[in-house]
RNA sequence: GCCUCGGUAGCUCAGUCGGUAGAGCAGGGGACUGAAAAUCCCCGUGUCGGUGGUUCGAUUCCGCCCCGAGGCA
């Protein structure tokens, strides 16, 4: 079983330079694990590394999709196997650093996922949704897949909807794709980069403002000119979608930025909640790279 | 100076025909299998501005005081 190595964490917690330090110092490349910075021409407001900061350490996954495209984690699980494998290949280190859970969990795990979404059932699913309601909706699934409908709150249509997509494109239930797949697909070494919650949103809050003075408003400006739009799935990412508020006169820029700043903070406390779940992660100070330096040294000297 | 309207949870406010109070947001915790920076769930005691009075009992009624907004001078 390969080696690998992640580093998890919130945002604005100092993942990108500890990735580039660990990478220096042990022979590593990077592999980003971000569900916003995959999209290319979002630099500023999904925080990217910059050139001069990756220190010519190879960076992977990060500007492959085309901001008015579609993206999945099954797409993203593949796409980062092979990146592995090709790292590995090389005789080099992977490191995966990234804060989108999902997508970690792509990463770690044989996962089966659904197959492809299918935009004709999902359709009629949102019909059926708009006139029976999200009870009917709920009871449907419970009928098809009582173990599923038992963990997904009626409330949560979005899942609710998925799981009845997948078992009507597939003729398999959610909760047996799901049955299969707690076998991690390499030897982790996972280090959670933890940081005081009070010092992360002041950090949070100060990024957002740095973002504002690097021209996060052009870099919006010049997505929506490119044909790019908020009903895109890139422009969910918090640092875009709030600008549509903007953009339609009922919200300040000045309001704008804290709806940022604010949303920033909520997703920084999900991802914690993301992360801690796994029992093997192994939890640093983010200022602490000596102890993450040796945690690393001794995972890659350990024989298996 | 006079009149009016406010002063209730960190913020915005609701409410109690007198029996010590509740929403949204914030904050905290959690879930998470092809939209995931998405989506969803759970958690609300705070001198009800202060002080006297009426009352068995006042945040609620009355007086005075303090603070804020507006109006008249």
């Amino acid at each position: 079983m390969s080696k690998l190595i992640l580093i998890v964490g919130a945002t604005a917690s100092g993942k990108s330079q500890v990735g580039v330090e660990l990478a220096k110092k042990f022979n590593g490349e990077i592999i980003s694990c971000d569900s916003m910075q995959i999209y290319e021409d979002m630099d500023i407001g999904t925080a990217k590394v910059t050139y001069e900061e990756m220190q010519g350490i190879p960076h992977h996954l990060i500007d492959v999709v085309n901001p008015t495209a579609e993206f999945s984690v099954g797409e993203y699980a593949t796409m980062a196997d092979k990146a592995i494998s090709d790292i590995i290949s090389r005789g080099k280190n992977p490191i995966v650093v990234g804060g989108t859970g999902l997508y970690v969990d792509g990463i770690l795990y044989p996962m089966t996922f659904g197959g492809d979404k299918n935009i004709e059932i999902r359709n009629e699913l949102e019909r059926q949704l708009a006139s029976y309601g999200k009870e009917y909706m709920h009871s449907m699934l419970a009928e098809i897949d009582p173990i599923d409908a038992q963990k997904i709150h009626p409330n949560n249509t979005k899942r609710v909807l998925r799981a009845l997509e997948i078992y009507k494109t597939t003729g398999v239930c959610k909760s047996d794709l799901q049955e299969k797949t707690r076998d991690l697909k390499y030897e982790i070494c996972m280090i959670a980069l933890d940081v005081d919650r009070k010092v992360l949103y002041e950090r949070i809050d100060a990024r957002v403002d740095q973002m504002f003075k690097m021209g996060l408003l052009d870099e919006v400006k010049q997505l929506l000119s490119r044909g790019v739009g908020f009903e895109n799935q890139s422009m969910q990412a918090i640092g875009y979608k709030e600008f549509k508020e903007y953009f339609n006169g009922s919200k300040t820029l000045e309001e704008t930025k804290e709806i940022i700043k604010q949303n920033s903070r909520n997703y920084a406390k999900r991802q914690l909640t993301w992360f801690r779940k796994y029992d093997f992660a192994k939890w640093f100070d983010s200022r602490d790279v000596l102890g993450m330096e040796k945690e690393v040294e001794t995972f890659l000297k350990g024989v298996r």
